[in-house]
DNA sequence: GTAAACCTTGGAGTATGCTCCAAGGTCCAG
DNA sequence: CTGGACCTTGGAGCATACTCCAAGGTTTAC
């Protein structure tokens, strides 16, 4: 499909797409006239990068990643390795949100309890 | 303290702390010579920062949060309303966390076995 | 054949979050 | 009273991730 088609399925500007595409990510394939074609692996590497996105992973980060998840000509030690510190990276992230978590709704009940408190004077 | 002492406590460079300064954080306090002053709790305003970018938060984010987190004049429905939509968003935040280390496993164990397929062949 | 709706490139501009000067004032030790 | 380690300001520069625009080529529809 054409960039128009692939931008609307995946939800993000056609900018962005080529920018996406600036940075590595993509097959690269064109037609003759020289319009980019995208195709259903490119979606799910859209995909990819939404989530990477959403979790506060950057382009080149996620690039990475993705390139790792296409296991094939690479070194499987070095893949391991880096997946397994991906793993632990996503752990120290979920802990610092349920620390964070924790904060906001101490400071929730507390609001609660403040305003409660008032109405009852 | 002053701002070398600050910056070194809570391990960030200076430029950062007057950084943050501009951006809306912290007593702003100075002696007579124009020297910054922190305190105790610019300490604690310090750590939720590095909490904060570290689940993704922008500055002005965790500024909005750092002063609902100060219970005072504010309007308590407003503020509750608030925690509660950051609450939903941390636990969207874990979700998506989760999903994506369970393809980082799942690529993992697909790269072990891979592996161990190669070495017994 | 021409208009609309696509596509291309390059380059400029924006917001965030720093980082690094340069030029100068302050403070303290010897 | 001078050196070194602090501090101040302002402004430039940088990386990331877009976003917008200009100028122009392509395709399709009437
Ligand atoms: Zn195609
Ligand atoms: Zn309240
Ligand atoms: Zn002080
Ligand atoms: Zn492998």
């Amino acid at each position: 499909m054409l960039i128009g088609e692939f931008a609307k399925r995946v939800g993000v500007s056609t900018d962005t797409i080529r920018f996406y595409g600036k940075v590595g990510f993509f097959s690269s394939s064109r037609s003759e006239n020289g319009y980019r074609h995208y195709t259903e692996k490119d979606i799910e590497t859209a995909d990819l990068i939404a989530s990477g996105k959403s979790i506060g992973f950057s382009l080149r980060e996620i690039l990475a990643f993705s390139q790792e998840m296409t296991d094939g000509v690479l070194d499987h030690a070095r893949a391991q390795e880096s997946l397994q510190s991906k793993i632990n990276l996503i752990d120290e992230r979920i802990a610092s949100l349920k620390r964070v978590r924790k904060l906001a709704q101490q400071q929730l009940d507390y609001c609660r309890a403040v305003e409660a408190q008032e109405l009852s004077v």
